[in-house]
DNA sequence: TGTACATCAGTGAACGCGCGTTCACTGATGTAC
DNA sequence: TGTACATCAGTGAACGCGCGTTCACTGATGTAC
């Protein structure tokens, strides 16, 4: 049965949200469209009336899920680097993947994904770096943006590796190195 | 048909060496245990001769994938850690990533999975903190281990945002970042 | 060393299931008069 | 503003396919004599 165009737009939205942390939380393949569908409230063949394909919804999922980045990004200048830092290694940030950093749940499906995909990663990261790049201490621009790129790195590293270790002492141990080694030499 | 108890150790290890290297190049649930067999040479059924299920060869997978890493561990005490930090992020192990580290490649996969994966894993980054870490130039132990645990996750999270990334050059200049900062004060 | 036989590695068909995708259909929406 | 009808968002069955796993069977290996 036909829905509002507003409804339609809402469905829409709701399904992308779904992706968005669902696909962070258990990958790209470990999701179908089938269980995507009814996490949105939906049948599965109306699928196709938002997207041309899985693929096609991976890559508006995945800038979807940077986006929320956006938003950390935001609260990174108003708390200052040193809290946001902890924030993004805390243990609370390690549990919640699904509604975590984009940038460390969706890296290894960007890697294995289209050429699509792989653009809207490719922005998540410069979207990153921008941010982190105007609270480093260098001189220069092309310093600051070094370190910023450097430490993007650094952070989701940490992250991803924090998470696939069984230790828990182990996962602290390496984000607590990875805090000191982000925050050194910015005061 | 049975084989000698020799062949079938080999035909073992044939499945584990395929295993290592399919899953870092797309992942525990983009390859198969028929595909997987075929490739050792085998047919499906045989596999549950060898392991109990899936999650079973997953853990052993990385296990060996993560072995790897040990031989590249002995050409960095070889060759100075400034060079191996050079080929770690080159070009040549970006693409490769079939017989790459694998940490980088199996990290999401580890942090999905079950706690025999995690606890594989946990070893890996063990032994490559270890390595890092008596080339670190630290006062103390404690000191060192810290620098290496935090440039491990540099090392990691650079060369799988470099791979995960469409922008040749954005992958290029990630690399480069994270090369000065896990060289910087190292001499 | 040679024969008789139990072992068991590997085969290949089959299990139920979920995958991504297609399509004829439904019926409320939105439009034209 | 009220009626008649075309549009189209969503439904649900079906497509072929590959998944992880099981199992009766095969026949060379390895052993016992």
């Amino acid at each position: 049965m036909k829905v509002t165009r507003a409804q339609a737009e809402q469905n829409r939205e709701r399904i992308l949200d779904s992706a968005a942390q669902l696909f962070r939380e258990r990958g790209v393949d470990g999701v179908g469209l089938n269980e995507l569908m009814q996490a949105a409230g939906l049948t599965r063949g109306g699928f196709y009336g938002h997207f041309e394909s899985k693929e096609d919804l991976v890559a508006q999922a995945a800038r979807r899920a940077l986006a929320g980045n956006v938003a950390q990004r935001r609260r990174m200048a108003d708390k200052g680097l040193a809290s946001w830092v902890r924030t993004y290694l805390s243990d609370a940030h390690c549990l919640r993947v699904g509604d975590g950093c984009g940038l460390t749940a969706l890296a290894a499906d960007a890697a294995r994904g289209g050429e699509a995909m792989q653009a809207v990663f490719g922005e998540g990261v410069e979207n990153f770096v921008t941010a982190l790049q105007a609270l480093m201490p260098g001189t220069t621009d092309a310093e600051r943006r070094t370190q910023a790129l450097a430490r993007v790195a650094t952070l989701v590293g940490a992250l991803l590796l924090a998470r696939a270790v069984a230790d828990e002492g182990q996962s602290r141990k390496l984000r607590e190195a990875a805090i000191d080694a982000v925050l050194a030499g910015t005061g």
